[in-house]
RNA sequence: GUCCCCAUCGUCUAGCGGCCUAGGACGUCGGCCUCUCACGCCGAAAACAGGGGUUCAAACCCCCUUGGGGACGCCA
């Protein structure tokens, strides 16, 4: 791109066209300070949406220049929580904390080629000039005071990029469209701190431009920066990458989703009992959509993804649509699948259950839980041991009557006797029987529930049956005779 | 305060000047199914923030107002 510094009108990347020709190559730049979040991974799903979508690379770059507030430990949930949801990266992360040498030629090479100065203004005083400058009601800046006073390095100072004064930048946000700033809205901006270590808008943009970074997508609280970072692209003379900018998620309340109100991690949804592909699924249609389509699997995503589609004003977190996705794909997903992810969800206290016994009470908890943790909750009474059943009293009340109570003592004779013990033999068994008595079956049907399951709620009560099988099921009808 | 961004049902959104008496989905409310609870099916209520333009024609284009969000660090 030429210099044009100076001109009253900068545009930098007028047109993303040209460059889409090429293969795409995005990144993820997370910060290892916390936990990833519901946001975040919005972000690293769209990029790497838009990576693999186009048969270009999805690099992972850890930013990790704060040492104080980093940790090891939170790169690993990072990586764990993408792991999770199916987002492989290519090559090994980039560590911004191992590539100082790098930033550090960038900075040289802008203060060698008049782009940066040194200068030794104290915070003290720089924001001195920022109050100074609300006071005026303007926007609060440094005001240049050392970018002509030709410094030498020193022990107290910083180097600033020397920015253009007049003129504006604009370029081309892939999804707000033309974004323009006043260039008098910016300042030197400091690219290497006093202590020698780089900035994060210096850094990100060296960083970018050696990993050949074609397209960022990234939230738009960076908005602000990219202008800034573009400044650092035109003094260096490259090309910089395409932008987009996709909003904010919102909370319940419409403010910015913080710890507060539910702004969680993605291993906290896991631990909800949240299925990934339901996690994907709603954070793509937050922002973005296909027609009217609502359910997407991550491979439709592939296919579908387009920058055209997505939206520009932020959204609202809605817990009950994610829910609704998560009871979704709980109904598509194989008990063989789910018996291994419900193992995580049951109750400690609880034996623990077999593979095999799971996958059989699974198909009947699947049209009834939106979450796994729901479906723990609701398979409780399938592994609990049959003398240590709770039994909700109000129901025992209502529905165990002296009357019901001798229905059931005989119908846990007709079962103790039955040869074959399954759904269809038990439909037959209850109907002969209540013939015989000459009742109905609801005469005996919820009876039956609350002995067997200890609620008032359950699954379909001959399949209840079948799964809990013939000794649970006398055992259970024996013990209410007692209660 | 200054700058930037945004604005269709409660929520996520379709809509890219005429197909809109605004479509879909979640949620809500009715109904059907039914051994309970769900699932499923059927139906209903529910929105173009306001005001000016441009145009034969505006939810769609422009301006203003209002509202919301974000950013103004030697954090990232």
């Amino acid at each position: 791109m030429a210099d044009l510094q100076g001109s009253a009108f900068i545009l930098i990347n007028p047109d993303c066209k040209e460059s889409m020709m090429n293969k795409v190559i995005a990144r993820f730049a997370p910060s290892p300070t916390g936990y990833l979040h519901i946001g975040g991974a919005r972000t690293a799903l769209f990029n790497w949406l838009l990576a693999r979508g186009n048969g270009g690379l999805f690099l992972l770059r850890i930013e990790d220049t704060d040492v104080e507030r980093s940790s090891q430990e939170m790169t690993r949930a990072i990586l764990d929580s993408m792991h999770w949801l199916g987002l492989d990266y290519d090559q090994e992360p980039f560590y911004q904390s191992r590539r100082f040498e790098i930033y550090k030629d960038y900075i040289q090479k802008l203060v060698r080629t008049g782009h940066a100065y040194y200068c030794r203004c104290t915070p003290e005083e720089v924001e001195e000039m920022r109050e100074k400058a609300r006071g005026l009601g303007q926007k609060p800046k440094y005001a240049g005071k050392c970018r002509e006073a030709g410094l030498q390095p020193g022990p107290d100072t910083v180097i600033r990029l020397k920015a253009p004064q007049v003129g504006q930048t604009v370029y081309q946000d892939q999804v707000k469209g033309s974004i323009a700033v006043d260039n008098t809205q910016l300042d030197d901006l400091v690219l290497e701190r006093m202590d020698g270590t780089p900035t994060y808008n210096l850094a990100v943009v060296a960083d970018d431009i050696e990993m050949g970074i074609t397209h960022v997508l990234r939230g738009d609280d960076h908005i602000n920066n990219t202008p800034r970072q573009l400044l650092i692209y035109q003094a260096l003379d490259v090309a910089p990458p395409v932008f987009g900018h996709v909003p904010m998620i919102l909370g319940p309340d419409k403010k910015k989703l913080s710890k507060r109100h539910g702004a969680l991690s993605v291993m906290a949804y896991k631990e909800m009992g949240h299925l990934p592909e339901a996690l994907v699924n709603y954070l793509a249609r937050l922002g973005w959509s296909y027609r009217d389509e609502e359910i997407f699997s991550l491979k439709d995503l592939l296919q579908k993804f387009s920058l055209d589609n997505l939206g520009a004003s932020a959204c609202v977190f809605d817990t009950e649509k994610l829910k609704w996705l998560n009871s979704h794909y709980i109904k598509e997903s194989s008990p063989e699948r789910l018996a291994v992810i419900l193992q995580e969800h049951l109750d400690a206290s609880l034996p623990v259950p077999a593979q095999e016994y799971l996958e059989k009470v699974i198909p009947l908890l699947q049209p009834r839980a939106s979450t796994m943790q729901e479906m723990a909750e609701m398979a409780h009474f399938f592994l609990v041991p049959d003398q240590e059943l709770e039994m909700d009293q109000k129901a025992v009340d209502k529905f165990l009557t002296p009357e019901a109570r001798e229905y059931l003592r005989e119908v846990s004779e007709i079962l103790a006797g039955m040869e074959e013990f399954d759904q269809e033999n038990l439909e037959q068994a209850m109907k002969v029987y209540i013939e015989e008595k000459n009742i109905k079956f609801k005469a005996i049907a919820q009876p039956l529930r609350v002995a067997l399951t200890g609620k008032t709620a359950s699954p379909g009560i001959f399949e209840t049956m079948q799964v809990l099988g013939r000794e649970s099921c006398v055992n259970r009808l024996r013990r209410v005779q007692g209660l």
